[in-house]
DNA sequence: CCTTCGATATTTTTT
DNA sequence: ATATCGAAGG
C-alpha cells in the first residue's frame, strides 16, 4: 500500500473547485459530477447527510468521495470505515474504488457490511465477549435447532412456544441493542408468560459454550464491548478518521448507535440514503434514523441528490406523484433534463392467466423490437405470484429467471455437505454434527443421539469426542454402533489427509466417502441430479479458497451464489429483491388491494404499514428505465381460493398526467369500470381518498354485477388456450413436460391431466403443457 | 427407526 | 393449491 506519488496537486485542484470551477484543473474522479454531488464529494468534514433519490448517481458520489479523501490525503485508506447492507453493494463499490485507485482498494480494509466488520473487530476482541477468536458463525438454520433445544429444556410445549418466534423475539431484542439483562420484564412476556429473558439468557449460555455467535451478536457483541471498554472504543473512534454509511435508512437500533459511538472521535460521518426507499422496517429497519439524523449530528449537512440518470420524466413523474402521498418525508422531487419517454401504462385484465398471458406477448413483442431479455423484468410483491408467469413461460417457451427463493447455500445439500466439513475443521461444532451424524441414513435415530448428547453433557466434551467414546461401549444397538463407528473412523482419517491433501480434493473424498453424495446419486427424484450438481458446484468454488476454514468463513458471511447468467432471460423477482437494480422495461404485477398494498399490511399495520407498501410502489416504478406497465386483475386465485379483487389505491395515486390507462376485458373498459362505479373509478376515489363510499361500494360488489357475463367470455378464451381440441390425448399415452419431463397420462379431467412423471412423481397439469411423443 | 398421513399456515429478506 | 411439519403406524 501506497499514497500516491505527488497528490498536492489534486488536493489544490480540489480544494479551489469548491469555490471557482476550473474543470480543466481537477482530479478525474471529479469528472462529470454534477453541483450537489461534488457537494457531497467535497465536503468531507463534519456530519453529512447526502439525501440520494434513486438513480441519482449516489455510487458514483460515494466513490468519489473516497477517492477525494484518499488523494488529498486526510486518510489512509486504512482509516476509512464504510459500511453497506449486502455483499453485494460491498463488492461493488469495492471494485469502482479499484478503478478509481487501483492498488490502494487493498487498504480499505473497513469497507464491508455490517456484518463482516463486526465479525472482524468481535474476533479481534472476541474474549472481552466471553469468546475464542476462531468462534463459528451461526446461520438461521443453526441458530433455530439451537433454540429448539432450549425451549425443549425450558420443559415447554414447543406447539404453543415455537422456537421459531423466541428467535424472532431474541432478533428483534438484539437489533435493539440489548442483551439479556437489558430485555425490560414486560418484553420478557412476550414469550413463555414471562420466561423469554430467562430463555434469551440460556440462549447465549449456550453460544458461548459452543463458542458460537448468531447473526446479532456480530453487531451487538462489538457495541458492548465499545460500551464496556473505553479503550477498546477510543482506538476505533481514533482510527476511522472517515465513515461512510451506505443505504442509512435501512440502519436498526445497534447499528446507529454502533456508528454513533464510532463517529465520536473524528465526527466526520457521511451517511447515504434515501427516506423514500425504506422497506425493511419489519427487519428492524428505523426510517427515523435518517429522519432525524441532522438532530442526532449536530452541524449535519444536508444534500439532496435529484437529479436523476436513469428513468424517462413520465416514469419519474408517476412514482413523484405517488411517493407525495406519504406523509413525514424528508422530501425531494426526481428530475431529467432527459426525454419524457411513454406514459406509464395500467392495464386492466380479468384473471392471473391473463396477466401472465398478456405480458408473455408484450414481452415476445419487445424481443422482436430487438429488446434483450436481460432488460426487461416483471417486479411482483410476493413470491408467489411468479408462479402464474413460470406457467406461462415454460408454455411459450420464454427464457426467464427468478431470483430470490433459496439461495446456494441455503439449499439442504450444500449445507449437509458443510456440516461436514465443519466437523472436521471444529470438531466442537456440536449443530453440524448433529445435522448430518444420520445424514445419509445410519440407522442413528433420536434415542441414540440423545445418548450421544448424554454422554457429551456428562463429560463435558464436543458430541464429535463423544460419539468416538461411545462406540467403544454396547450403549448403542449393534448396527448404528458399527455405522458410527465407521463413521468415527472416517473423521479421524479425513482429519489426518487435511493436512495433506488439497481442501477441494479432500471434500470430494469426504462426501464421497461419507455416502453422503451417494444418497442422492441413489435417489430418483426429480431434483436429485441438481442437488449433486449442486454439491459438485460446491466443491469447485472451495477451490477458489486458500483452506478450508477461509471457506467456511466466506460460506458462513457470504450466502450467495454467483449465478452464472448464459442466455438472456426475464428476470422475476420480488420489488424488494429489486431495490438497487434497474431495466429498461419493467412489468409491475399485481396492482390489486390485497396483493399490493398486501392484505397483512391493510389488516394491522394502519398508516405506517402503507406507507411502507407505497415506498415499495415507489421503488418498483423507479426501477424502470424507459417503460414502466402496471397490471391489475379482476380476479386472482389466492391460496387455491378464487378472489374478485379491485385495483390497488396505489394505481389511484398515480397522477393523471403521466399515464395512459387500458383494460384488455372482454367489454372493454365500460364493464369494468361500471363494475366499480358509474364514472371512472380511479379519478373518484383520488378525489374521494382512499376509502370513500365509491370505494367501499365498489369493493362490496367486487366487480360482481357484469361477473357472470364477463367469467363467460373469459372462460371462453382461457379454453382457447388451454383446449385447442385435444383429442389427439388419452390415458395410457406417453407425454413430454417441459418441467416435470417424461411421463404417463393416469386420468383426464376436461383440460386437466393427472399424469405419473417418471422423475417428479405424479402431478395433475393442463393438456396445454404437454407435447406428444 | 423409518415411512405415511393429516393438520396447518401462507409478504417482504440480509447477514 | 401447496408445501411444510408433527404425530401415528409399519
Amino acid at each position: 500500500m501506497s499514497q500516491p506519488a505527488n497528490p498536492d496537486p489534486a488536493q489544490t485542484a480540489a480544494q479551489t473547485a469548491a469555490q471557482t470551477p476550473v474543470p480543466a484543473a481537477e482530479p478525474a474522479y471529479m469528472d462529470g459530477l454534477n453541483p450537489p454531488q461534488r457537494e457531497a464529494v467535497l465536503t468531507t468534514e463534519g456530519p453529512v447527510l447526502m439525501l440520494a433519490g434513486a438513480g441519482t448517481g449516489k455510487t458514483r458520489a460515494l466513490t468519489s468521495r473516497l477517492a477525494h479523501i484518499i488523494y488529498t490525503q486526510r486518510a489512509w485508506p486504512s482509516e476509512i470505515l464504510a459500511v453497506t447492507f449486502t455483499n453485494k453493494a460491498a463488492r461493488e463499490m469495492r471494485e469502482r474504488m479499484r478503478s478509481m485507485i487501483g492498488d490502494m482498494v487493498e487498504g480499505l480494509r473497513f469497507l464491508g457490511t455490517f456484518h463482516a466488520i463486526g465479525a472482524r473487530m468481535l474476533r479481534k476482541h472476541a474474549e472481552l465477549a466471553g469468546l475464542q477468536s476462531n468462534f463459528t458463525i451461526l446461520d438461521m438454520d443453526d441458530q433455530l435447532r439451537l433454540l429448539k433445544q432450549i425451549v425443549a429444556a425450558a420443559d415447554l410445549d414447543e406447539k404453543r412456544w415455537p422456537a421459531k418466534t423466541l428467535g424472532g423475539l431474541i432478533d428483534r431484542w438484539k437489533n435493539r441493542g440489548w442483551n439479556p439483562g437489558d430485555v425490560s420484564d414486560e418484553e420478557a412476556w412476550a414469550f413463555a408468560d414471562g420466561k423469554g429473558g430467562e430463555l434469551y439468557a440460556a440462549y447465549q449460555a449456550r453460544l458461548k459454550a459452543l463458542n458460537a455467535a448468531d447473526f446479532g451478536d456480530l453487531l451487538l457483541a462489538p457495541l458492548t464491548i465499545f460500551r464496556k471498554h473505553a479503550d477498546v472504543l477510543r482506538e476505533y473512534q481514533t482510527r476511522f478518521r472517515y465513515i461512510l454509511v451506505d443505504e442509512y435508512q435501512d440502519t436498526n437500533i445497534v447499528q446507529y448507535l454502533w456508528l454513533r459511538l464510532l463517529a465520536q472521535g473524528h465526527k466526520n460521518i457521511c451517511v447515504v440514503g434515501d427516506d423514500d426507499q425504506s422497506i425493511y422496517s419489519w427487519r428492524g429497519a428505523e426510517v427515523a434514523n435518517i429522519l432525524r439524523f441532522d438532530k442526532d449530528f449536530e452541524d449535519a449537512r444536508v444534500v439532496k441528490l435529484e437529479q436523476n440518470y436513469r428513468s424517462t420524466g413520465n416514469i419519474l413523474a408517476a412514482a413523484g406523484g405517488l411517493i407525495e402521498k406519504n406523509s413525514g418525508r424528508l422530501g425531494k422531487t426526481l428530475w431529467t433534463d432527459g426525454d419524457a419517454g411513454p406514459k406509464v401504462k395500467i392495464v386492466g385484465v380479468w384473471d392471473g392467466p391473463e396477466e401472465a398471458r398478456r405480458i408473455g406477448d408484450d414481452i415476445e413483442s419487445l424481443q422482436g423490437h430487438g429488446v434483450s431479455l436481460d432488460n426487461i423484468a416483471i417486479l411482483v410483491r410476493a413470491q408467489f405470484q411468479t408462479r402464474e408467469f413460470e406457467d406461462r413461460f415454460i408454455y411459450i417457451g420464454l427464457p426467464y429467471r427468478i431470483v430470490g427463493g433459496f439461495r446456494f447455500y441455503e439449499r439442504a445439500e450444500i449445507r449437509d455437505a458443510l456440516a461436514y466439513f465443519r466437523v472436521l475443521a471444529q470438531p466442537a461444532d456440536d449443530l453440524a454434527f448433529e445435522r448430518i451424524v444420520n445424514t445419509p441414513k445410519r440407522g442413528l435415530g433420536e434415542k441414540s443421539v440423545q445418548k450421544i448428547r448424554y454422554l457429551a453433557r456428562a463429560e463435558g466434551i464436543p458430541l464429535s469426542a463423544a460419539a468416538g467414546q461411545i462406540v467403544q461401549t454396547t450403549d448403542l444397538p449393534a448396527g448404528g454402533r458399527k455405522s458410527l463407528a465407521e463413521l468415527v473412523e472416517n473423521f479421524r482419517r479425513w482429519r489426518e489427509q487435511l493436512g495433506t491433501l488439497p481442501h477441494a480434493e479432500l471434500a470430494r473424498i469426504i462426501l464421497e466417502e461419507s455416502g453422503y453424495i451417494g444418497m442422492w446419486q441413489a435417489d430418483r427424484s426429480a431434483e436429485a441430479q441438481g442437488r449433486v450438481e449442486n454439491l459438485n458446484e460446491l466443491t469447485r468454488a472451495m477451490e477458489d479458497f486458500e483452506s478450508m476454514e477461509s471457506f467456511l468463513e466466506h460460506v458462513a458471511l457470504v450466502m450467495e451464489n454467483d449465478a452464472a447468467r448464459e442466455e438472456p432471460k426475464v428476470t422475476i423477482m420480488t420489488l424488494h429483491a429489486a431495490k438497487g437494480l434497474e431495466y429498461d422495461h419493467v412489468f409491475l404485477v399485481g396492482w390489486e388491494e390485497g396483493v399490493f398494498p398486501s392484505q397483512r399490511s391493510l389488516d394491522e399495520g394502519g398508516t405506517k404499514a402503507l406507507e411502507e407498501e407505497r415506498r415499495l410502489a415507489y421503488v418498483g416504478i423507479t426501477r424502470a428505465k424507459q417503460q414502466a406497465q402496471i397490471t391489475h386483475a379482476a380476479n386472482r386465485r389466492i391460496y387455491g381460493q378464487w378472489t374478485s379483487s379491485i385495483p390497488s389505491r396505489f394505481v389511484a395515486d398515480l397522477p393523471d398526467d403521466h399515464i395512459d390507462m387500458e383494460t384488455t376485458m372482454s367489454g372493454g373498459a365500460s364493464l369494468w369500470r361500471a363494475a366499480l362505479d358509474d364514472a371512472d373509478p380511479f379519478a373518484k376515489v383520488e378525489r374521494q381518498g382512499t376509502r370513500g363510499p365509491g370505494w367501499q361500494r365498489a369493493a362490496a360488489m367486487g366487480g360482481k354485477a357484469p361477473r357472470g357475463t364477463n367469467q363467460i367470455e373469459a372462460r371462453a378464451e382461457s379454453v382457447t388456450v388451454g383446449q385447442r381440441a385435444r383429442t389427439d390425448l388419452k390415458v395410457g399415452q406417453r407425454v413430454f413436460h417441459q418441467k416435470f419431463g417424461n411421463g404417463e397420462i393416469m386420468a383426464i379431467e376436461g383440460n386437466k391431466l393427472e399424469i405419473e412423471f417418471d422423475m417428479a412423481g405424479s402431478k395433475r397439469v393442463l393438456d396445454s403443457f404437454v407435447e406428444m411423443f
